[in-house]
DNA sequence: TCTTCTCGCACTTTTGAAAAGT
DNA sequence: AACTTTTCAAAAGTGCGAGAAG
């Protein structure tokens, strides 16, 4: 399993976040960023917000790249998940981690488009441990595994020169939150909303990724009443190294088109029994060109396939009830968390990875935060001091022991006014690139 | 010339409003 | 009258393949 002085050597043995490094973040144009902003926020109070993040006086260190994954392939097998947190006693086990690995032994690939285009699989997640009257809010990002670019070489993925500049990272925000313990405990979470696109200038606030890269999809869990709480129970955040995959434009390996026809209702058409099955398109075609079709076409092996309908090797139908294409009961969604302006949940919101050790492109705390009002509280938040808990392996991550040196950052009062984007919103979080 | 991206197509599933039933 | 279930059309989500762009 992953251990995070194995993910974040360059954090020494305590995990601790330094002081910059010079140029780190320097390669991000200002006047760029403006175009990646969430389209649909007040961007004059969010500007108010991230001015004082760009301001601070500390900013974490040089960008610990994250673990190098297995290559893609049929021979490697994808450690156990990895997870950072303060959040005691929570687990989070991947629903569909046999679908993921699936398409992990193969080399997963995802479709982006301009509009924007969902996942397959979705990350669908069950989670334990939660204090069932709290409440939580559930988080979703995707961050670059490498530096690399890489390039489909006809049988295998390889790396094929440096990585694009990092895109700034959005957040998903699950439509339920903020809910209850027992509210995301009593069915999986999932997140197949989530989109993907390509469109740098996206409008409509999905996941930015270039194409040809390796990703890593993260989901986090925020404890706190709202997702502008002034009060925090802690943080967890989890990965699982079976859902890394490469963004395309166009699918790269066949097997992977395979898997997706099969396992992906949407594409049922595509399946050999289905009406537009290769056999079934090209007939139309050459009907086309006859001449005008006098009745619709049944199905492929319906007629001209020796011994019944033509089956698919890969056994989509049991996939079809995927409960991930089934709403989730909206307990929260009805009653949307209104603006507010306390400090909290939208720090986690606007930079989730400051709390887990991640990337440097993350700020540290916010100078305009008041000081403790209580001496006896711990020092104010301050990504510099957040130390990393390594949890033991299995398929479902158990949280760590509290990390008490930034939980209490989010009970500092302060001007924090944020936007919020609403349940099922995106959240972007204006941060500067990774390399 | 090669690789990558975009767009329109035909198909399936999902969603939500209206109608029907209890 | 209020609530639940069913129906159905529109919207959204798929991969394919041709052609454009770099």
């Amino acid at each position: 399993m992953y251990h995070p002085r194995e993910l974040y050597p360059s954090l020494g043995t305590g995990y601790r976040l330094g002081h910059p490094q010079p140029g780190a973040d320097s390669s991000f144009p200002p006047a760029l960023a403006e175009g990646y902003r969430y389209p649909d926020l007040d961007t004059s109070k969010l500007d108010c917000f991230l001015s004082g993040i760009e301001a601070a006086p500390h900013t974490l260190s040089a960008p610990p790249p994250l673990p190098l994954l297995p290559s893609l392939g049929p021979e490697t097998a994808p450690p156990p998940p990895e997870a950072l947190h303060s959040l005691p006693g929570v687990s989070l086990s991947l629903e569909n981690q046999e679908l993921w690995k699936e398409f992990s032994a193969v080399g997963t690939e995802m479709i982006i488009t301009k509009a924007g285009r969902r996942m397959f699989p979705a990350c669908r997640v069950s989670v334990t441990g939660l204090d069932p009257e709290a409440r939580y809010l559930f988080l979703l990002d995707v961050v670059p595994v490498d530096g690399a670019r890489y390039r489909w070489q006809g049988q295998h993925w390889e790396p094929s020169g440096k990585a694009e500049p990092r895109l700034p990272d959005r957040v998903y925000i699950h439509p339920d939150s903020p809910a209850t313990g027992a509210h995301w405990m009593r069915q999986p979470v999932s997140f197949h909303r989530v989109k993907l696109t390509n469109s740098t200038l996206d409008p409509h606030g999905h996941l930015i990724l270039h194409s040809m890269h390796k990703y890593q999809p993260r989901i986090h869990l925020v404890r706190a009443t709202q997702l502008c709480s002034q009060h925090w129970g802690g943080v967890a955040s989890f990965r699982f190294p079976e859902t890394t995959f490469i963004s395309v434009t166009a699918y790269q390996n066949p097997r992977i088109t395979q898997l997706k026809i099969a396992a992906n209702p949407f594409a049922k058409g595509f399946r050999e029994n289905g009406r537009n099955c290769k056999r079934e398109r090209d007939a139309r075609v050459k009907r086309k060109l006859r001449g005008p079709e006098p009745v619709a076409t049944e199905a492929c092996g319906s007629g001209d396939t020796p011994g019944g309908p033509c089956d698919s090797t890969l056994g989509g139908d049991i996939r079809d009830s995927d409960p991930e294409q089934a709403p989730a009961p909206r307990e929260a969604a009805s009653a949307p968390a209104p603006p507010c302006g306390g400090p909290s949940a939208e720090a986690y919101l606007l930079h989730p990875a400051a709390f887990h050790g991640a990337p440097s492109h993350l700020p540290a705390r916010n100078p305009s935060f008041p000081e403790a009002p209580d001496p006896g509280r711990p020092a104010p938040y301050s990504a510099a001091f957040l130390e990393l808990q390594p949890g033991p392996g299995g398929s479902a991550y158990q949280a760590a022991p509290s990390v008490t040196s930034f939980a209490p950052h989010f009970i500092q009062g302060g001007p924090f006014p944020l936007p919020y984007p609403g349940p099922g919103g995106y959240l972007d979080m204006g941060s500067k690139p990774m390399y």
